[in-house]
DNA sequence: ATTCCGTTTATGTCTAGACTATATATAGGG
DNA sequence: CCCTATATATAGTCTAGACATAAACGGAAT
């Protein structure tokens, strides 16, 4: 009796683990169950709804709530700086400014950002290291039309990921995670064999609808990005 | 006035993307705000629950609310079912086993699921195809000691994965994505150059604290997992 | 100063009830 | 037989109020 949301959440998931309810099947519906806990249907409402969120159940008004037949598979991933990654690890860590330069967005990016003919950006190149040792290379490209004081800071010191967070307080973001062989320029960077495949992650990200960066990050050779779920 | 919850989230999250209210500052309290939008305090907290939940904001009791200084940035991947993934290209699925075979389980697979010495395990390794062209290798290790029934199931028309999905209800899994090289088997299934790299996704899986399955599947040159958030 | 303990305050949760929105089912009309 | 209104079941949301819980704060005793 009295039971919260948590023991509701908990005691439906368990009958759908259980195979008690089947997948497909029908569950009852909130104030049946509400009173089968003893508790207010929101509190029966709040669990359904974070067990929808969690992608077990799929709700519809009038349709009643059903137990998914495959369950949507999704994993959360943490996309931290790579300053916290490092540390996070134990590794002492370390930036290095590798190139830069001002240049007209090539005809990729534009695309990819959706830039105007002549946009003019700002190109990076840096390196962060784990206890000394190359740990991820970072391609990125500023937005100079969206971001123009992005020309006036200084990147020698700390990464430009770590000046867009603090610059930038929130914005969408597209992220896309692939595999790249290494080539001569990254294998030096990264100090593996050229051939060697790598993890890779793409990120554009927009703020009030204008494209502000671009950057392509590519780990050293072994990397993975694991997640339970 | 009478906002909904939707209404509050999009306002603060507006005052936020804005610098109306700058990373790190505290936010008015639920009561000033219920009042501010003309609604419950409820309704407020719902609103400021998911921001909490997206990593927008950060709460604590008694201390209030704060907009995060760096926001965590998570990206959520839906993990589709192959078929579904390539349905949904508009292309024609087709899948093959290539091998079948039940074997003891190897070191890494026993380290990796923490088996017992001696566990037995159905080793398959099938094809799945879009529009004729190889799309992905799966190499999949089922730990028969949780599962028996596996050694009966015919897998030549569907994939494990669907049986797997029909036969545990649901489970927790552990996923890790990587890069690795196409040695010659790969690159002879997934029909490309020896040495490109390839895009993998290895997942294991436990239902009720036994582990029950392990599998690899690796994508053909030039996939991309994409997101935004 | 340092530790401990009560007070205060903001969030967290629950309740009973009401109203809304939407998808389905059903009955009626052509 | 098909199309269209209408009824109805169910989830979605809101409200006002209450109590619970965690954490910060301040003062008292050490």
């Amino acid at each position: 009796m009295n039971a919260t949301y948590k023991d509701v959440k908990s005691d439906i998931l368990s009958k759908i683990t259980s195979g008690h309810w089947q997948p497909g099947s029908l569950i009852p519906n909130e104030i049946e169950l509400a009173e089968a806990y003893g508790c207010a249907r929101a509190t029966v409402n709040r669990a359904m709804r974070e067990l929808a969120d969690d992608g077990l159940i799929e709700r519809r008004r009038k349709a009643g709530t059903r137990v998914r037949a495959s369950p949507i598979r999704q994993a959360r991933f943490d996309i931290p700086l790579v300053r916290r990654e490092i540390e996070d690890k134990g590794a002492e860590y370390r930036y290095s400014l590798a190139s830069r330069s001002i240049e007209g967005a090539p005809d990729w990016l534009r695309a990819r950002l959706q830039l105007e003919a002549g946009a003019e950006a700002l190109h990076l190149v840096c390196m962060h290291y784990a206890d000394g040792d190359p740990f991820q290379h970072e391609d990125r490209w500023i937005n100079l039309g969206a971001l123009p004081q992005a020309a006036d800071a200084d990147f020698t010191q700390t990464g430009p990921n770590e000046w867009l967070v603090a610059t930038i307080p929130f914005s969408t973001a597209e992220i896309s995670f692939s595999a790249t062989l290494a080539d001569r320029a990254l294998a030096e960077y990264l100090a593996c064999d050229t051939g060697a495949p790598l993890f890779t992650v793409e990120r554009a990200t927009w703020f009030e609808g204008d494209a502000n960066t671009f950057v392509r990050l590519t780990y050293r050779p072994g990397h993975r990005m694991t997640t339970r779920y």
